[in-house]
RNA sequence: CGGAGUAUAGCUCAGCCUGGUAGAGCACUGGUUUUGGGUACCAGGGGUCGCAAGUUCGAAUCUUGCUACUCCGACCA
């Protein structure tokens, strides 16, 4: 993409209402901007990072055997009196008539939907496990929205829910998910820990949310630092074995948000300088909730005993629109973001220093199709302005690298790569250059970890 | 929902106390500068001062009502 010809309004000033520094960087590098309280449209740079987060998301989702679909936003309220939401939710829920006065309301999340899909065409235990999930955008009225896309009012989740026969199915559904949110943000570059968590609106007995550390987190949370050095588990995990014993790995080191805490077990369990108490960011929550839905709502299936038993379900959720300032609450310096490879909007900046000078315009045509051609997502800068400008507006928006090309490097034939991370510089030849930095990005797109 | 605050140009803000018909920097447009970490200079465009009513000869400024937004607290991906 050539700039000149790109959208991207960035500020140089911080504009006053943002008070955390993921709402401030995504303001400022031109990646949203607030329509309403707790509304955000997203502008191309920002748009690209969620599509980015939303193609790990469904790739790992795929890979656990969860299968996607689409939901509307809309739903009938009809659904949520069966069972028994629609008055139970509260204000929270946006409330809609339509023009001939039925009751709609818009979606704060869907096992009342999905649970009326699996009943109507479910019908036989031969037909589980089954997991559906779908990515679409929810509403909750919240009393204060804030901190930009981190509490929005209307936001983009992923929603997963599954079913299965029995409780002991229905756990190993739950630890399938568990695995594939520990995959999911390490390859966005976060580190999320997952919590117990009380099961709050959705109900339930088996819950974690999983969380990152920052200061700014909403949370309090408390666990054991070995967490934060713990091993993913491996891209060519097997989805159909068994994962208790990777799941038991993570949950026998204490992790509890200041809701569940027991100091005591906290204090006992974890030696004093393993303790951590910080602030956290959710990122995700899966539920078991067993027969809540399924019961009232009549999802039920004959076994193989021919005899008719409700489904036990979970559901697990992924705020997208969280998980990007969450990401550049971790990544991030005075300068701007600094993005992980998987999710960067561009991977490569190629700062033409010069415009007025042939050379440097001729060199960067050239490496801007190479570069194109070699499958890097390169953002180049071709305006017509300062160098100081480029720079800075390169570092705002953070691409992972930079290929800077200038009179003064090509004299000696020679153009500059910078790591936006380190800040290192090296000087590399034209010739090599494509290759040189298709070598250093490659290995860090972690498809696979 | 309780408490606190803000609303003047695209952004950051001054002017309001003490009423006299709107300013700065950045951004934008045209030009000069050809500048390797937001270069410098010249010229220019852009605002029913959130909305409504009131007081007044006269309101961005004083009064009242409304609306929007932000911050602190209780709830949530």
């Amino acid at each position: 993409m050539r700039l000149s010809r790109y959208f991207l309004p960035v500020l140089k000033e911080t504009p006053k209402e943002a008070e955390i520094v993921s709402h401030r960087l995504m303001l400022r590098a031109g990646m949203i901007k607030q329509e309403a309280s707790g509304l955000y449209a997203w502008l191309p740079l920002g748009y690209k990072v969620l599509r980015k987060v939303q193609d790990i998301i469904e790739q790992e989702q795929n890979r656990a055997g969860a299968i996607e679909l689409l939901m509307p936003t809309l739903q009938s309220a009809d659904l949520w009196r069966e069972s028994g939401r629609y008055d139970d939710y509260g204000k929270e829920m946006l409330r809609i008539e339509d023009r001939h006065g039925r009751d709609l309301l818009y979606g704060p999340t869907n096992e009342e939907m999905i649970t009326n899909i699996f009943r109507s065409h479910v019908k036989s235990y031969k037909d589980l496990p089954l997991n559906l999930y779908h990515i679409q955008w929810k509403f909750r009225d919240e009393i204060r929205p804030r901190f930009g896309t981190m509490r929005s009012r209307e936001f983009l989740m992923k929603d997963a829910y599954s079913f299965d026969l029995d409780k002991e199915a229905a756990v190993k559904s739950y630890h399938r998910m568990f695995v594939a949110y520990l995959r999911t943000y390490k390859r966005m570059g976060l580190t999320a820990i997952p919590m117990r968590a009380e099961t709050g609106p959705i109900g339930g007995d088996l819950s974690h949310e999983f969380i990152v550390l920052a200061d700014t987190g909403e949370s309090g949370v408390f666990c054991d630092r070995d967490l934060l050095e713990k091993p993913i588990p491996a891209a060519d995990i097997d989805y159909d074995g068994d994962l208790s014993e990777i799941v038991d790995d993570w949950t026998s080191l204490y992790a509890a948000t200041e809701d569940m805490i027991e100091m005591d077990k906290f204090e006992a369990d974890v030696p004093e300088d393993r303790r951590i108490a910080a602030r956290g960011i959710e990122v995700g929550q899966v539920f078991y909730f067993g027969e809540k839905y399924s019961e009232p709502m009549g999802a039920k299936v004959l076994n193989d005993e021919g005899k008719e038993v409700a489904v036990h379900m979970g559901s697990y959720g992924i705020g997208l629109t969280r998980v990007v300032p969450a990401i550049i609450e971790a990544c991030h310096d005075e300068d701007g973001i600094i993005w992980p490879v998987s999710v960067a909007p561009f991977e490569l900046g190629l700062i033409n220093l010069k415009t007025s000078d042939d050379a440097s315009v001729e060199t960067c045509q050239k490496l801007y199709s190479e570069l194109k051609n070699a499958g890097i997502d390169v953002l180049y800068d071709d305006r017509d302005m300062g160098a100081g400008g480029k720079f800075a507006t390169a570092d705002l928006i953070g691409l992972p690298f930079q290929m800077i090309v200038g009179p003064r490097g090509l004299k000696n034939g020679e153009v500059e790569i910078k790591d936006r991370k380190t800040g290192e510089r090296s000087n590399v030849s034209i010739d090599t250059a494509v290759e040189h930095i298709r070598a250093i990005i490659e290995p860090l797109r972690l498809d696979k970890i």
